[in-house]
DNA sequence: AAGAAGATTCGCT
DNA sequence: GCGAATCTTCTTA
């Protein structure tokens, strides 16, 4: 399977809101790994979140990745997600995690190495990019630290610039 | 050992 | 748009 990523938030250094904010634990230890590392996590009982660490090793931060468009695989993605529209395989970071097979498992690999899972050469084509606040954060609600590729269907919650 | 919060999703109105 | 579901992880006792 395969997807380009549309949407993603930073949780950078110092950030209020980051689960890497007041240090290592357990569960945050992958967002302390060198950049391209996976962060999986499960959160409300029902939903992992996959996360790419951002920083040098040591250093807390992380981007976590919203939403892709399916590009390969888009049959065994609708296997795990059940019947689901096409758009909303991988719309949501709890639903590209099921779509995609990715759980816990995934904690703390590199993606940059062989599989399961690995990042892609960069996409270099121009596209426009729009900024939002992050979705469902109650801490340093205010920064703009959402990234989506503007009018892409597939991407979760505000696709374009709010009215005002 | 117990309690509270949480980077979501789904179904119903 | 709103609220319940669901369980892991961390914090406090």
């Amino acid at each position: 399977m395969a997807g380009r990523i549309v949407e993603t938030e930073a949780y950078p250094p110092g950030d209020l809101a980051a689960h890497h904010y007041g240090g290592r634990t357990q569960r945050n230890a992958s967002l302390f790994l060198p950049a391209h590392h996976a962060y999986v996590y499960y959160i409300y009982g029902s939903s992992f979140c996959f996360n790419l660490s951002s920083e040098d090793g040591g250093v807390g931060g992380g981007v976590l990745v919203r939403a892709l468009e399916p590009l390969l695989g888009a049959e065994l993605m609708c296997a795990r997600r059940g019947s689901v529209a096409a758009r909303d395989l991988c719309r949501g970071p709890g639903r590209l995690c099921r779509a995609l097979g990715i759980d816990r498992r995934f904690d703390g690999i590199a993606l940059f190495g062989e599989a399961p899972l690995w990042l892609a050469s960069p996409d270099r084509a121009r596209r426009s990019v729009g900024t939002s606040r992050r979705i469902g954060v109650s801490r340093a609600s205010t920064r703009l630290l959402r990234f989506y590729e503007r009018g892409n269907r597939f991407v979760s919650g505000p696709r374009s610039l709010s009215p005002a």
